[in-house]
DNA sequence: CAAATGATTGATCATTCATTCAACTGTATT
DNA sequence: AATACAGTTGAATGAATGATCAATCATTTG
């Protein structure tokens, strides 16, 4: 538990509302709830990743397919896949020497699609 | 409008399957488009950002205060604040020295609440 | 007017990160 | 067994970026 006193210290202000600064902090998730989101949106952050998942969206891929399609070679696409991998945002199977990758979780849409509403207003 | 052969020739690989690509190209939004889309989450991809974002959603605040709940120097939030300007993602308004800032968009909420459903499966 | 304070800005530094390149793995084909 | 090819991996390089620091702006107050 942090007190007042202990934030005044890090930082080089005063407090101008003790009031709205208690009430927010009371309300704000955890630190690490908040880390979690920011390196999710850390991964859509890139346009390769945004277009290698948005492509997925219409069709599972191979690696090749996809960086034709990107117009990237295919050490650049397999790297940005392992990140998506590790977020669990895309999965995969074998056949043979071909890989095909494809979505693995059902909010990347919904997240895409609420991006897109902002995107489409500017 | 790029040949498969444009493409080929940037990249490492030959096309497995040609059929596929070409329906996924067809259905492929606009490259700006999807950079914008990466940029908008780029935003979101840092924690800081994400903590005011999220502090906002609460109260409007001034720069001191959030300084002071997230314990960084005004300097560090207030470069934080520009870019949140910038995209539009905050508004403000000023009385006397103090500068108020509040959220500007009424998608910032849902983007959260959509990364938190992923983020809380983990 | 001078001092104080909230806020912004620009330069700098360290870190992070995406792409490239070369080497390598694994599978299929002949 | 040898070759070819899909894919992965690790190191290296250059670009992008977040926090710090000092200087500055703007407004209020003594």
């Amino acid at each position: 538990m942090r007190s007042i006193a202990d934030e005044i210290e890090k930082c080089d202000c005063n407090v101008i509302h003790e009031d709205v600064v208690e009430k927010v902090r009371g309300q704000m998730p955890e630190d690490e709830v908040l880390l979690n989101l920011a390196d999710l949106f850390k991964v859509f952050s890139d346009s390769t990743r945004v277009r290698i998942l948005c492509a997925l969206q219409y069709s599972e891929m191979c690696v090749c397919d996809i960086a034709v399609l990107l117009g990237m070679t295919k050490s650049a696409i397999s790297h940005q896949l392992r990140s998506l991998r590790q977020t669990r945002l895309v999965k995969y199977r074998k056949d043979g020497k071909v890989v095909y990758y494809s979505l693995d979780d059902e909010h990347v849409s919904n997240v895409f699609a609420q991006g897109l509403l902002h995107v489409s207003e500017q």
